[in-house]
DNA sequence: AGTTGACTTGAACCGCGCTTCAAGTCGCAG
DNA sequence: CTGCGACTTGAAGCGCGGTTCAAGTCAACT
């Protein structure tokens, strides 16, 4: 194989290749301090082939609404960190508060797409599924100020 | 009340401040085509009390990571717009994915703030629930290259 | 020795989703 | 009539998350 440099390494190239990012992307999560490569080749980095696994952390945590920060955040934790654990926890209730609204939102769209209301975000069952009505209180799905996983 | 005018309609502060988005997001959301006002008082603009509902549909549409012009997409379906409704169901999946993505995440994130790792990424249960270790295929997380809610 | 071709760098650029700013338009209280 | 404050406009600016570009380095093949 031309693949593994001298140690099992892998280019920059096949990285890319592997885990479906442009080079350009882990240079820039290298500069971000996501990820880092494990020895030069001269110039070119050579990356340990577990880079694929925390790219895959990555980008899963980038689709669940987590910016670059807050990754770093995450991917630096240790066992001393108590306070980073914390944080952790509380994402994963952030994160779950968005699993909710998420699971509203598909099952409105999937009734949507199957009802036959005429400007359709007037179907009923729609307004009832995505929340706030006429009720000034109680925020069920726009309750995203503050809480939601968008920033 | 001196916050309904004529025809109980909503002045955009009333609106900003009921919704909790800024003057200028509804400003720069009916330049998009996702809301309208339904009146001027003279140059001013008079929002139906619906929009409240819609601007909830919108925040949480926007939350699931559904980009502007998806919303306004969705915003503007008819009964008779075949085509859309499909995409309304196929984006149904695929939020149905980021569901399932996002609840690994949260388990991940639960387990990985209570197991004593070093790096922490390193944890095999983290591993696991995150998925790709060392498998060339099944893209069980990263899979988000053309198929995921984060452009 | 020379020519690929994949990598390197920093800096410039891009689209998105707003926010901010400057300048102007109202209605109403004093 | 003269503020005041909440609105209006278009244009410019900003942070994020990268991509693109120009110029350079390097290993390997011919």
């Amino acid at each position: 194989m031309a693949e593994a440099g001298p140690g099992g390494l892998l280019d920059i190239g096949e990285v890319a290749r592997e885990s479906g990012l442009a080079p350009s992307a882990l240079r820039f999560y290298e500069k971000k301090g996501l990820i880092a490569a494990a020895a030069r080749n001269g110039l070119r980095r050579a990356y340990d082939p577990g880079v694929l696994h925390r790219l895959g952390l990555i980008t899963c945590a980038r689709s669940a609404g987590f910016s670059i920060a807050e990754v770093a955040a995450l991917l630096s934790a240790g066992p001393g960190d108590e306070g980073l654990r914390e944080r952790m926890a509380a994402k994963a209730e952030e994160v779950d508060e968005a699993i909710g609204r998420l699971t509203r939102l598909r099952d409105s769209l999937r009734h949507a797409a199957g009802c036959g209301h005429d400007p359709l975000v007037e179907c009923p069952e729609f307004k009832r599924a995505v929340g706030r009505v006429p009720d000034p209180d109680a925020e069920p799905c726009t309750s995203a100020a503050g809480a939601g996983p968008v920033p």
